[in-house]
DNA sequence: GTCTATATACGGATAGAC
DNA sequence: GTCTATCCGTATATAGAC
């Protein structure tokens, strides 16, 4: 699987996204033409993935998000109730999609180590697809209200251990060799979420998603995989 | 070399940094008796990096830096002229131990295997000892003056090259196996960062630095070095 | 050296016209 | 549905007393 097939099995539009949002949030939004809540959805949140991954979502204030988007600040409020909904929609929306496409496809591999390798390039493919939401929810966690910070951190967890569970399963198969399983799933993590949050340095450098994948692949199955290399064999589809 | 002894080495206590500081910016901080400056430095680093790193640099305003200090804030004012350059002194001098540190001690090493490890540890127990610094200089560099940033990247790709170094010379002397040397020293990077950047996640579970470290030379080595394990044998003191 | 009081600007949010 | 005008709290920074 590389990236190109990834995009066209999955649909991931800022339109698809904004009419998926407005759907969740049809009682709070008090605009009700779904065409107009679109466009306007897929102004705010760019502007505000714009602007607040330029220089951080509390120093963005209603003023520029108003110029960025060309609506009015009075506008704005008819989509959001306070600019910490705001923030709390976008973090929401992050995490449903992964969730979601991380669960759909690896339930499709039959072997761990297809698994695993689903696992990482979707989660790498997605954070591609949606670089600025990704970047966003990392860096502006900290700035959530108590309760949506644990909905993230629960988040967290719960992607890291989609990983150690495929490293278990592979494990008890015999076909993995036999390692601390949270720690590698942490730093399994841990290199994928270097390419959306060191985006510009590898963009610089002409890495495409699918060498640093292709890369990463290689660093973690050297240390996982059995050394009689049963992986060989398994590669997915 | 463990963390325990790396600490006995390097001496990183907040009253040397502070001291350090004052010496750097001695003509700009008004109040003149150094007993007075580095213990209210102190009190003002230390609040700032507890307030920032939970809930960032820009929603912290001088009322709580005030209250965690117990200093007015006119009082404050005299040791730096704008919160933008209390940001900047933090990001400078992180980056100064860090740099010093560093190259001091990757250079008592002679084979590229024991300086592999050394860069590895050592970035790593400094970033231990000194978590908050690093945790804040990575989440608030997007926050700083465009020239600022500049020193920030330009720190984050001269580290990322000592680790390059070490790669491109172990290659030529046979002993790592070839690998893309940038993207092998990128991802090095990314392993020693989450470390800082998840601390709170592994002190949970209860990992040591010690461990932690163990961990990522096993991951790291078992990508970089030659089948033939000429590594065994070259084991830093 | 440190404090209190204040100047000045900008923040989020809302009301009501169109 | 969108806009303009405005409320009111809070921000950084400074002046001048002690």
């Amino acid at each position: 699987m590389g990236y190109a097939e990834f995009q066209k099995q999955v649909n991931l539009s800022e339109q698809d996204i904004c009419r998926e949002i407005f759907a969740r949030n049809r009682k709070t939004i008090r605009v009700k033409k779904e065409g107009t809540v679109v466009k306007n959805l897929e102004r705010i949140f760019s502007a505000t993935l714009k602007i607040s991954n330029q220089k951080g979502f509390q120093a963005m204030s209603m003023r520029d998000l108003s110029q960025e988007t060309h609506l009015s600040i009075g506008a704005m409020y008819s989509y959001f109730a306070s600019k910490e909904e705001l923030l709390a929609m976008l973090q929401h929306q992050r995490r449903a999609i992964t969730g979601r496409i991380l669960k759909e496809r690896i339930g499709r591999q039959s072997t761990p180590a297809a698994k695993l390798r689903t696992a990482i390039l979707t989660h790498l493919y997605l954070s591609e697809a949606m670089q600025p939401w990704f970047y966003f929810s990392y860096m502006e966690a900290k700035n959530l209200s108590k309760k949506e910070q644990e909905l993230a951190v629960a988040s967290e967890l719960y992607t890291e251990r989609i990983f150690s569970e495929i490293l278990k399963q592979g494990q008890d198969e015999g076909c993995f060799s036999h390692r601390d399983l949270q720690l590698t799933a942490s730093l399994i993590k841990a290199l994928v979420q270097d390419w959306y949050l060191k985006r510009s340095k590898y963009a610089k450098r002409n890495i495409s998603v699918d060498q640093y994948g292709q890369f990463v692949l290689e660093f973690v199955e050297g240390f996982v995989m059995d050394s009689t290399g049963n992986m060989r064999y398994s590669h997915s589809a």
